[in-house]
This record gives structure tokens, sequence and C-alpha cells, in this order.
DNA sequence: CATGAATGAGTATTCATTCAT
DNA sequence: TATGAATGAATACTCATTCAT
């Protein structure tokens, strides 16, 4: 199939993209042993054989996943935010509009949450490692800023860990509902807010 | 083996107690189709016959897990609570302090709790109409609550199933915390209130 | 199933033996590769899934047949051969007699020797070691015999250890003939002996 | 790309037969089941797909393969030798030096013997029919040579076509050495010929 | 013609369920 | 009744073959 081999390459690189993005959501619905290879290849629309082509087994495939999600963006868009100069509460404002409009709108970043959740239920092996600093990075920020609410007097006291724990929990909770329910009504951003700031007058 | 026919009947109840009572939380961290009989029987120490003895299949297992953790206590509870004469306020207050409190000490409602969560993510099947029973009725509780609550301006506007349904989400969410994580601080009362509070001076 | 522990440990055993000893022939008959797991357990006549409660994978079922094909016992007479106060004619010519026989009467050391061909065939790994070891003892006593006929003049001069390669090469070559020939004729001790003895008069 | 269509042509049998010769011994320690197309392709250096431009199927390409193995040369050598005026006991020394040679200096001529074992092993099927035509044309020559040899009374009395299977055998299971052993001692013509001549003073 | 990615029939392995003891 | 060895249907994985480029 190679016109040349750098489009060859890229036909590559693209059927494998293909594959993982579409494994994510089977994944996240499904979880692990509920994924059967052949229905997911059939899913994909691809040949049984051509998975392992790109990927040595399920659970590499998985693992392959697993490291795609995790990736950076998310993080860095949080980083770029908690650097800004804004009052906390702004940035916990700003932070949750855009959280839910994602989640409302993209619906691989619900199965990209999901799919944390999902490496809690099944495993507690290496991939855990990966998850914990995926949670670790996005929690980091997310203490830096509820400290700064704290010193600025809007965000509630209490150990910054716990609360950055709660909000992104309420965000998975919310994935979760996008993934397996048909009929749910999305919080707002004043609700998610909640889970962090003081009750002001 | 059998003192007298009572006894005998008396000690099948046991077992089969015995056997449900195991198997919430083996199922609750590992799915339904995570559970492979053998380890189930193992981690029951049993043999992996007995459990047909007393189970037509994994799946009515499931199924009777399921009726049992869909017990009416919680409910009764909660439907005895909406009657009292307290403020919205205050019975947010103690069903919050309550939820939280039993979360920490059984370790059994939280498999309850999460197991919800599970039916949720593997099946779309006959199950769901329970679980949905049981959801609705802890919800229509809870709305009437936070209906008066609404009225009484200590609950934030919107509506009240979607507040509900945020308020129970919390709940779920540290149920998994505390079957999958070691190492996570709960949220106290005051945290899981703010779901539904004002934010009041 | 277990009348007693005991008992139950027996038929573990047996059912064990059974399986080592039916597909010691079908390897042999058909190699590795060319042994499908689903007809090897038709031909033995138990379900394929028992194969795996008795062996991890077909993998291993193949290293613990070439174990147990390795086995002292062909080793063991020999040795006794060896040290017997005969001539080293005489010893070939009992040996020869009984190899002979052996490989006439009992199809399974037919299908010992030919596995440990097979092995040549189809590995250069790990159990190659243990077949060179079968291989080492045999050729060593078998050396032996070689040199003390050497000296009394009746085995025919040359590298003791090619010799002894030699016979049992020839051995080998009509455990393969049994095996995969059904018209043949088997040699007689006299051809057998020619390998190493002296044209005498 | 072709020069000509005699050119291209030309092309065609090179690779066509590049490909046989590199099968040839791989093939040969492999065996029929245990060659991957795949692994095979690679090590010849080119692309699946190009087998099976040349060739129908990898039975077919095995086919093939039998048929160049087979070819007359060493029968028709065999065939001059037998009418030679020799005496039976030079024609078989002559005979044995020439094979031996072969063997140790052609490696596709132990390839070529193995196969023919391989083709027994692996198969009770059609070849097998071209098998024993091969093997019967080697045979019958043999046979008159070995009736020369009992007449003149240098070979032993007994049938003669087991004496030829029984020669034979011996070369392939040299040819099996040569293939699958690194280090081993190869016979000498003397010890060849012992398969077959009396031991006379 | 040469290629190697894609395929699916074929094969190894797992696991819910049965059943003899 | 309790058991765990035996089972085979279901599932993961392999590899000969096809085909678009």
């Amino acid at each position: 199939m190679p016109k040349s081999p750098k489009r060859c390459e890229e036909l590559r690189i693209e059927m494998r993209n293909k594959i993982i993005h579409e494994s994510i959501r089977y994944f996240a619905k499904n979880g692990f042993s509920g994924t059967k290879i052949s229905d997911l290849a059939k899913h994909i629309g691809i040949g049984q054989g051509t998975l392992y082509v790109y990927f040595e087994s399920k659970e590499m495939l998985f693992q392959e996943i697993y490291k795609i999600i995790n990736r950076e963006e998310d993080i860095e868009q949080l980083k770029i935010l908690t650097f800004l100069p804004l009052s906390a509460k702004d940035k916990i404002h700003k932070l949750s509009k855009r959280v839910l409009r994602q989640l409302e709108e993209d619906e691989s970043f619900a199965a990209v949450v999901a799919l944390n959740t999902q490496a809690l239920l099944e495993q507690d092996k290496e991939c855990s490692a990966d998850g914990t600093t995926y949670q670790t990075k996005l929690y980091q920020y997310m203490v830096k800023i509820i400290e700064q609410g704290q010193m600025e007097g809007s965000v509630v006291n209490g150990n910054p860990l716990k609360l950055a724990d709660y909000y992104w929990g309420v965000v998975y909770l919310y994935a979760l509902k996008k993934l397996f329910t048909t009929k749910y009504e999305l919080i707002n951003s004043d609700d998610l807010e909640r889970t962090l700031l003081k009750l002001a007058k």
C-alpha cells in the first residue's frame, strides 16, 4: 500500500489513532473485561487481526489508551490558568465553565474522565501509577488555586487537597452520567463552584 | 448434619447470607464481568459448586445482591426524616451527617452505593428498572426536602431533581473512593451540604 | 469427587499420567506445531478445558512430556549392563536385542525416542539442554562399552563418542520408521551391531 | 522494468529459484506447520505477497520444493554406478564416499535428504506417493548392488530391500544431524559401509 | 511486479456451569 | 449438602492469504 514510505507511515499512524480513539469510548462504556475484541473490532469497523497488527494484546491496547488519556492538554490549560493574574474565584469560575462546556460538547472528554475512574475500578496494578500521576498534576495546580482562594477568603477552609479531590470528583461524576445515562441534567458552573466557595451573602 | 429440619433451614439461610454479604464487596470492587466465580468462591471460602447450590447462576446471584442492596432501610430513614417537623437545612444537615458517618463506619454501605453505580456501568437491562426505582424513591424524598429548602430560602434555586441527583452523586463518589482508594480524605457534612445550600453569609 | 483426599489426589495423578501418556504419541506423530489442542483432547477423550486444569499451556504440556521422556529407566538398564562382567561384544549383543525388542513391542518406546528427534527438529531452546543430558548419559555408558570393545579388539577403531552416536542414531531411525511408516522391515540385532563391530571372519 | 520479454522471464525464473532454494533449508529446519510465511519471507528477504506471486499457496510451495528435491541427479548417478563393471564392494565404497562428501560439502543436499524425512513425518497424503517413488528408485538400484554383493559374498545376507532401507536410513540420519546439530562427528565411509558389508577378516 | 497492511478462519485459552462423589 | 474436577461455549490471539497501491 505504500504510495511512498512517508505516506505509508502516515496511514499507519492514522489507523492507530482511529483504533485508539474509537476504543476509548468502547472501553469507557464497557470496562476492560466487558469489552470483547470481536465486538470492538466490529465497532471500529476493522478486522480483529488488524487490532493485533497495531497492538500486542487487549491489555496493551488498554494501556496505550491509558497513556493517551493522560495527555498533557488538560493539565496544560489548568497550569496556564493557575498563573494568570486573576482572583481565585475568577479562576474557579472560568475553569468550571470550561470543564462543564467540554463535558457537554466533547464526548471523548467524558470518556477520558470516565476511564480514569474505570482504571481505578479495574486495577491496582502498574497503571494506577500513571493514574495517580495524572491526578497529582491536576490536583497540584488546583491546590494552588484553592490556597489562593483561602487566602483571599473566597474558598472554604479545609485541606486544599481534599477540596481539589472533591472538585474533580464531581467532574468525574458527571462524566460518568454523560456516558452512561440517557436523561440527566448537567449541573451548572455555580453548582460545581459550590464544592469550593464559601457561602457568601 | 441437620439437628432438625428447622436448624437445617437456619444453616441454609446463614450460608446464603454469608455468600451474599461477601459477594457484595467483591462485585463492587471488580464489576460483574470482572468477577470470576472461581475467585469469588475462594474469597468467600467455599467451593465453586456451593455457590450453585444457593444461586442459579452468576447473573442470579448478582440480581439477588442487587435486591438486597436496595433494601428499604435507607429509604425508610429518609422518608421519616422528610416528614419530621424540621427546617430543610436541619434535615439536610442531619442527613448529611448520617450518610457520611455510615460511609465511614459501615463498609458494606459503600459497597451498596458503589454497586448502584456499577449497575449503571454494566447494564442497560432489566435490572436498571430496579435501580431506577431505588434512586427514584431516594430522589423523591430528597426532592421534597429540597423544595422545602427552596421555599425557606436556604437551598439554591434550580431543578430540585437535578440537585437531588447532584447530592446523591457526591455520596456515590465517596463510596467509590472508600472502596477503591486507600488514601483519601472524606469530605465533611459542610462540604456535602454545599451541593445544595445557598452561599449564605 | 473426593472420596477421600487421598483417593482424590490419586485420581488427579492418574488423569495427569493419562494425558501425558496419550500426548506422547500424538506429539511424536504430529510434532508440536502440528498438534491442535482440540484434536489432542478428542484423541485423549477429554474436554479441552481439562488439559488446562493439568497443564498451563500447550508449551508446558510439551515440556512436561519432555521431562517424562527422559526418565531414568533406559539409562539405568544401560548402566547396569555396562558394569556386568561380560565381554563388550556380549554387552552390545544383549543391548541390541533388548532395544530392538522394545522397539518392536512397546509403542511408546518408539514415541519416546522419536520425540527426542522431534525436539531437535523443533527447538534450540531450554529443553534442548535436557535432551543433551539424556543423550549424554546414554552415550556415556555406551562409550564405556565401546572403549572396552576396542581394547578387546571386537569394536572398530574411531572416536567412541562418534560410534555411540552412530549406534543410537540407528535406533532413532527405526523408532521413526515404527511411528511413521506402515510397511518396513526392522533390522535385526546383527545389523545393529555392525555399526560397532569389526568385520571379523 | 523488463528490458525485454526475455529478460523479464529470466528474472522471474531467477526469483523463483531463489525462493525455492532459500525455502528448502527453512522448511527442513522448521517443518511445514512450524514455518510461518511471514518468517520465511523475511528470511528470504522479500515481501510476503511476493511469495504468492510465484506460488499459489504455502502448500504449493512445499510441493514444488518437494519436486525439486527429488530431482533425478542423485538417482541418475546411482544408476550409472550400478551398471559399471565393478565389484559390489567397490560400488558401495564409491557410493559411500560420494554421499558422505556431498553431505559434508553441499548443505542443500542435507536439506534435501532431511525434507524427505520431514515429509514422512508430516504427511500421509498425496505427497507421500512421490516420496515413495523417490525412495523406490533409489532403493531399486541399491537393491541391485546389494544382490550383486550377496552373490559375491561381500554383503551380508538378508532382505536386500531391508538393507537398502538401512543404508539410506543412516544417510538420512546424518543429514538430520548436519542440519540440526552444531557439534557432531560425521561417520566415515567405512562406518557407513558396515551397514551392508560382511565382517570380513 | 513487489509490497506489507488488512483480513478472518482457525487455534489456544478462559471461565461459568455441571455433576459424580 | 458441599465439593472441585471436568466441560465446552465464549473469547483472545495467530497466521496464511488477499489486495490496494
